[in-house]
DNA sequence: TCTCGGCATATCGTATTATCATTAGAAGGG
DNA sequence: CCCTTCTAATGATAATACGATATGCCGAGA
């Protein structure tokens, strides 16, 4: 199991609650914790993870924000069915990727994307700023500047993606990308370094930049679907390649 | 402004640090406490609002866990910038929509739905089972048997679209379905009992069905998005003749 | 005998208070 | 100008009291 470096956290990961928010997380998704159980009560949980109720209690609330968990009194503090989980939280996805069925998820997050991210580029054609356009092209020309080094093109590669959805001025489409583009890279990272250079099909992301630039919507959704077919099957192989090799070992 | 009843938080509203965490955010949300901005210490914000230190710190670490605050010893708690924010939270897009500018995010909204619901009915159409298609019918059903009372009719409608996403089968867009929940019951309740009924037009949602049942995808596309077009409009006008009477009074 | 309804109680989370540890900005001295 | 020390804030623990409510006991009625 690899011992996660998650991305960003929204809560301290420092803080003490933070990592007991962390750990009971990962029990959750791992199964330890099912969805209906009822985990320990406070004073027998808090003596079990060393830590003091008080923390205890504040990691719960953090769980409960994000929907994982319901306390109720007498009762105790227990598993919600999944369904009411807030899979849009970070740290949720976070949670989720760090454990378990990567590629099942992996299937929904693209799926996501493919539906998101053409209808930005189209957005962002129609509305982008000089401003938001210059951030685009920023973003392509690092991407052009790292060249052959791939670990220095997902930085750039992510930012092009993250300035479209910006670019489209909607406050709710860019923390929803956000999410995806977390998420990729995280599964990238997770599916190792050796990463083939078509993922980073230069000539397909200028495509979209020129349309974008051109202020032609459609031609800059059917430019990002095409862009995005291609990463799909690219990750869904090294995926693929990832999950074999585990069960090959 | 409505003294919210608020929709389905995920933390107990019951609870002290629910209450005291909704009278923060909607402060934050109102700008009495901007980003940026530093809230009073603990030991002083404790005994204005009147609970415990312990009390004010669960809240906290509720709103932080959502994204809206960040704190950091000897700093303080300091309101994070907006693109911070879980936007995706239930929560934090109800607060949004009890305070402020409503019209403007409710835009943002309509936006992603058009984004969204449209390729969820194609995948629908690709993929309900029987048991999915059942809800979708069902839902359907009862929208029928409500007829003209509207405020019957609001509930299996929500159920039509969120049924919809659902049978999907992809994690994502179920909770994504959530926040089209909050916001379209939000902005009902905005533009008040007053409810034109061209909103609830059956005939378009029967489209949208039919489609799914036959397995059409691309009709399924195309009459969900007409269906959208239209309550689209029609929120929009509520919101706006809503803009206009309070700024006529 | 079995079922139902009320009532006591043990068991949870909820909330307060007090106290100490830790952190990091700020001030002051070398 | 750098380094140390001070200090004000959150971080964390512990002890205690409270309130609510599932649970189960017990008795009345069928």
């Amino acid at each position: 199991m690899p011992t996660g470096q998650q991305p960003n956290r929204t809560y301290s990961r420092r803080s003490l609650h933070g990592q007991v928010a962390n750990e009971i997380a990962q029990r959750i998704m791992s199964g330890e914790f099912a969805p209906g159980t009822i985990l320990p009560n406070e004073a027998d949980f808090s003596v079990k993870l060393k830590v003091s109720r008080t923390a205890l209690r504040e990691a719960i609330k953090v769980l409960a924000a994000k929907g994982l968990v319901e306390s109720r009194p007498k009762i105790g503090t227990r598993i919600r069915p999944r369904d009411h989980w807030n899979m849009l939280d970070p740290d949720v996805l976070a949670w989720q990727f760090a454990s378990d069925n990567v590629a099942r998820f992996a299937d929904d997050l693209f799926e996501v994307r493919q539906i998101i991210e053409p209808a930005a580029a189209a957005l962002a054609a129609e509305r982008a700023n000089s401003e938001q356009l210059a951030a685009i092209e920023h973003a392509y020309a690092d991407m052009e500047a790292a060249g052959e080094d791939l670990e220095a093109s997902i930085e750039p590669d992510l930012r092009f993606h993250l300035s479209i959805l910006a670019a489209t001025g909607n406050e709710l489409l860019v923390p929803l990308g956000a999410l995806i583009e977390t998420a990729l890279a995280s599964s990238i990272k997770l599916s190792g370094s050796e990463v083939s250079q078509q993922f980073y099909a230069l000539p397909k992301h200028k495509a979209v930049l020129d349309a974008i630039r051109a202020g032609d919507a459609n031609r800059a959704r059917l430019a990002m679907r095409t862009l995005l077919v291609e990463s799909v099957e690219f990750v869904q192989r090294a995926i693929e390649r990832e999950k074999r090799a585990a069960s090959g070992a």
